[in-house]
DNA sequence: GAAAGTCACCGTCAGGCCCT
DNA sequence: AGGGCCTGACGGTGACTTTC
């Protein structure tokens, strides 16, 4: 019996919802995918082709699943279609339910979950490392997504990752890995919510935006008519990056009533107070990211499921083909 | 319609890993 | 060694569905 590990392990978020796998599983992918891309040079069979039930369209693949259902599938790590001959391993994949695990939940056991877990490498390093490999899986940028890093050209605007107000009430953006102080040119009142405007936007038909920082050394844009809104009431605001487009929040950031912070050790604690701001919220948006991609890493592994499966009937089948026809001839 | 259940998402903390 | 990053765990919240 294998050491379970779950790659999916936060009940609150993903256990309800998706599997878990015996650590033979994710391993099993991995190396599978490894065994795949190294044998990258086996040849196709094209005279198999229409057994072939994966057709890749771009990145997308369509997988035919074993109740005859057809999906499409993309950021599959896929392995090369081989024949079933040359194949020298039939990889299994096996899904072990939550219900399966839940029977020895002692303290014990999510001790040595946790240890694991903890081992286990990040997401960016495991699917990099696959993508470095196969050039179908979706490579998980080191910084920006594609949207953000088509904002900037200009050598004076850089996107920040998020806007907070500090303690002492000022608003600053976190871009390049350091607190930029902002100004704040003008404040309106729309609809009940404190909006926070930003000087005029070179385009505003796009609905960007530039805050200009208060030492005006840097400008930064606002993508997408994102605006920062007062979005609480009562002794400490939450402000909100938001997008009017999807009207999600994009980043909430708590910051103390400004009128709040007559500390009289000021600087210290001031500092102190803003540091651990700072570190709350890149916190915050590397737990955004983690789960970003943490949802990415599991779309991947349960497409590669999917095709695993699928190539496994496949190679089946085949199988029994030649059974048929090594029998028919030896008659 | 209210209560309960489910799901998805979030922020925070803790602890391991990695880089300098 | 220390700081920063990454991620599991935990608890909270809101939206939605199911049950009564």
């Amino acid at each position: 019996m294998p050491s379970t590990h779950t790659v999916i392990s936060d009940e609150s978020d993903y256990v309800k919802t998706s599997v878990t796998m015996d650590s033979s599983v994710s391993s099993q992918l991995e190396s599978s995918l490894n065994d795949s891309v190294t044998d990258g040079e086996t040849n196709q069979s094209p005279a198999d082709s229409s057994q072939v039930l994966l057709q890749t369209e771009a990145e997308a693949a369509v997988v035919q699943l074993s109740d005859g259902q057809t999906t499409s599938v993309a950021g599959v790590i896929q392995a090369p279609q081989t024949s079933v001959i040359q194949s020298p391993q039939v990889q299994t994949v096996q899904i072990v339910t939550v219900a399966e695990l839940g029977d020895g939940g002692s303290v014990g056991d999510t001790q040595k979950r946790r240890e694991l877990l903890s081992r286990r490498p990040s997401y960016r390093k495991i699917l990099n490392e696959l993508s470095s490999d196969s050039p179908s899986v979706p490579k998980i940028d080191e910084e920006k997504g594609e949207d953000e890093a088509a904002v900037s050209s200009s050598s004076t605007e850089s996107v920040p990752n998020s806007i907070y107000q500090t303690s002492s009430g000022q608003y600053i953006a976190i871009a390049q890995g350091r607190a930029i102080p902002l100004t704040t040119p003008a404040v309106e009142t729309l609809q009940g919510t404190q909006t926070l405007t930003v000087t005029g936007s070179p385009t505003p038909q796009t609905g960007a935006a530039v805050l200009q920082a208060a030492d005006s050394s840097h400008q930064f844009f606002l993508q997408g008519g994102q605006v920062l809104i007062q979005a609480a009431t009562g002794d400490i605001p939450a402000y909100q990056l938001r997008s009017p487009n999807s009207g999600l929040a994009q980043s909430i950031v708590m910051a103390a009533s400004p009128s709040s912070m007559q500390s009289p050790s000021s600087q210290h604690a001031e500092e102190i107070t803003r540091k651990r701001e700072v570190r709350l919220m890149k916190n915050r948006e590397a737990a955004r990211e983690c789960r970003r991609k943490k949802k990415e890493y599991v779309k991947c592994l349960e497409n590669r499921v999917a095709v695993l499966e699928n190539q496994n009937k496949t190679l089946i089948e085949e199988l029994k083909a030649l059974k048929d026809i090594y029998c028919h001839k030896a008659e």
